[in-house]
DNA sequence: CGCACCATTGATATGGATCAATAACTGTGG
DNA sequence: CCACAGTTATTGATCCATATCAATGGTGCG
């Protein structure tokens, strides 16, 4: 059986609550793998049937066409999970490939291992059955923005999502960091680099401060206009009267 | 428990191969609901702790933002379902709407029912699981599409899914209809009404017969152009020579 | 130090949204 | 069975946002 720190698998979404027996299990048969930077882990149609949970390191999995261009689906940090719908699909083959854009470790599970926790352990089954529904309700929240907002609103929501999340996790109150290039942020929201750098520059004359990757407020409400109700539930502020959005 | 033929719950995916006390048990705690045409059945932001599959009639689902625009994310037939990934995400309000398009029939079972289902039965498990990891796809398939695609692509794809799905169920070999308004199909494309025509109406001049909401293909690879890997498997041509997809 | 890569800024072209008008359906009631 | 209203679909004309192209500046790494 791997002997890896606890820490670095307890704190996952997949790993929560469940019990010690599947962890014993998942952990005998799963291996530990070492990627250096830009490696490609999972190849678009190819097949890969284990799931991956991050343990150090960050990834983007995404999907290319035969002419060359690629949609980013997700960029990811430690404790995140990759392949995780994909093993549960119809499909033989893998409809997205995976690339370590950082010197990266993953935990490495069969699928059938994954498929034989899950009939043992019904957290197991339940938390992945709240992974993927996240993912999917990200996949239509994206489809809406694409539809109806501007790239300006698109990118002013991410950065207020990541502003929130930094929060939470107990970060300071007016700074925090891009997790990933510019130009891979720009393919994640659908838009040109070109033009996620202009909007970036309009964010410049609204009061929010861009240095490279850190991002300063002048205000913690500086981003509050690209709320929305899906974030509110997120937002200490969404009680305070200042706050638009109420329904 | 709620009397209702067999057969009109039996092929659902969710359904499908589970113990017959699981059925029971659903049966016995759900209820049928009617709904005229364009009854809404769910309201975003508004909590809906339940699951439908639908009996008989279509429904859409979709997103409405402030401004009024509305996004559709998917267009259902009886033997689907709603909101069956909705239950598991960590939202206490529904981030999407529910409509009925037609007369509809739903078998409306509680949240928490399905959560215990699943507990007792992890071939349950295991069916939301390839549900809604089928839903992901497709959901990454659609963002991955807008933005690699023009319209004409979209569409031709689009069509190609649906004939293709035609013939699995045995339909005839050239003719195939529309199931939902050339409206509704548009906005779930992501593209104005308008454009949907005018592609429509390039098709025509590709062979492609278009008369209301039936659609006679000149021959039954007229469409074989917008294939692409994720579909060849789901065609019976994919192995003759003629069929360009490769991969 | 120099070479890649990444980011920014400027100039241009274009595809599809939007606006507007008409035409084809669908269903309803006389 | 037809007339009418309401909805849905098509077709045409216009305009603007953003992708694309192009050039420069910045940054990190070997």
């Amino acid at each position: 059986m791997i002997n890896i720190r606890q820490n670095s698998y307890s704190n996952s979404q997949l790993m929560r609550g469940i019990q010690e027996s599947s962890v014993a299990y998942i952990l005998n048969h799963a291996t530990i793998e070492q990627f250096d930077k830009n490696t490609i882990i999972v190849q678009q149609s190819e097949k890969h049937p284990f799931l991956h949970l991050i343990l150090s390191g960050k990834v983007k999995t995404y999907r290319h066409s035969t002419e060359g261009k690629e949609t980013i689906i997700r960029l990811l940090k430690p404790q995140e999970t990759f392949m995780d719908a994909v093993i549960f699909m119809n499909t033989d083959t893998s409809p997205i490939s995976a690339q370590s854009i950082e010197p990266t470790k993953t935990l490495k599970i069969p699928q059938k291992i994954i498929h034989e926790a899950i009939s043992k352990d019904s957290i197991l089954a339940h938390n992945l059955l709240q992974i993927i529904a996240n993912h999917y309700g990200s996949s239509m929240l994206q489809v809406d923005a694409i539809h109806t907002q501007k790239p300006l609103d698109r990118v002013g929501f991410y950065l207020l999502s990541k502003y929130l999340e930094h929060i939470k996790l107990g970060g300071s109150s007016k700074s925090f960091s891009l997790q990933y290039t510019k130009q891979d942020i720009a393919n994640q929201l659908g838009v040109a680099p070109e033009t996620f750098s202009r909007s970036l520059a309009k964010l410049k004359q609204m009061g929010i401060e861009i240095q490279g990757t850190e991002i300063k407020l002048s205000s913690s409400e500086s981003l509050c206009q690209f709320c929305d109700p899906t974030l509110t539930k997120k937002c200490i502020k969404s009680s305070k009267d200042d706050c638009k959005i109420k329904e």
